[in-house]
DNA sequence: CTCATATTACGAATTATTTCGTATCAAATG
DNA sequence: CATTTGATACGAAATAATTCGTAATATGAG
């Protein structure tokens, strides 16, 4: 078996991974006018990066026609796994409820999400 | 008032913030023995580190005798919560909950743990 | 006091990441 | 078919982060 483990992406790369995840696939176009709402940078600068990701595996292409087509190649999910375990280890001592508890306690969380949360942890108390 | 934003540690700067935490204060000497059981690099290499972060203010010293002990100059609660906030915006579109979902989700997490979110939970529940 | 040792200072090499300019090519336009 | 437009490829510059070697210096032991 050849597993990989997956590598983190960069900080840029996650900004096009974020909007790869919400289009569920794009052109390098596509991607750059998105990121240019937020980010000021060049057009061969969001290509080659999305190049190099390819080079990488963190994305695949159809490139059988002339305007490439990009879909990420590493889940969200994975991927916030990958860096929320890294965030435990590396801020809170490996402790998971330190986490939860520093991001709960910081923000304005909505009764709604109150009650999401409410309803996972009854969920993981009956096991 | 000139209240200078907090920059983002690097995640070397981070480890050694860990430990300066951890010690309250520290030389570098033991800075790096703490960062050796971990990890492979020269005490030069982790002086360097520290004294940058002295330039940026990230830590202090008291150079009063020639083995300087060095202090974190930014809180650990400060730093976690810049940093948390940082991933949720960039991994789950601004939503608290989510990560805390995620992180909830995936992670063996004692019925201690629970008990101490739930407390926290009920709190914030009632306001 | 002299020497060995531990420490800081500092420049610079290395590596990783981001950025962009230029060449090239394919497709659409007229 | 010629030209314009929009796309990729690619090298390389710019920037950021990490790593280390070497020199200078203070301190403590003998």
């Amino acid at each position: 078996m050849s597993t990989l483990k997956q590598l983190k992406p960069t900080e840029s790369e996650l900004e096009i991974l974020q909007i790869l995840w919400d289009k569920e696939e794009a052109t390098v176009r596509e991607v750059h006018e998105e990121l240019s709402k937020t980010k000021e940078s060049g057009y061969t600068t969001t290509l080659k990066l999305m190049q190099i990701m390819f080079e990488k595996g963190i994305v695949t292409r159809d490139d059988s026609s002339k305007t490439h087509r990009y879909k990420a190649n590493v889940s969200r999910d994975s991927t916030q796994k990958q860096l929320v375990g890294k965030m435990v280890d590396a801020l809170f001592g490996g402790s998971t409820s330190q986490l939860v508890m520093q991001a709960l306690g910081n923000s304005a969380t909505s009764k709604e999400e109150l009650d999401e949360i409410q309803k996972l942890l009854d969920n993981l108390k009956n096991q």
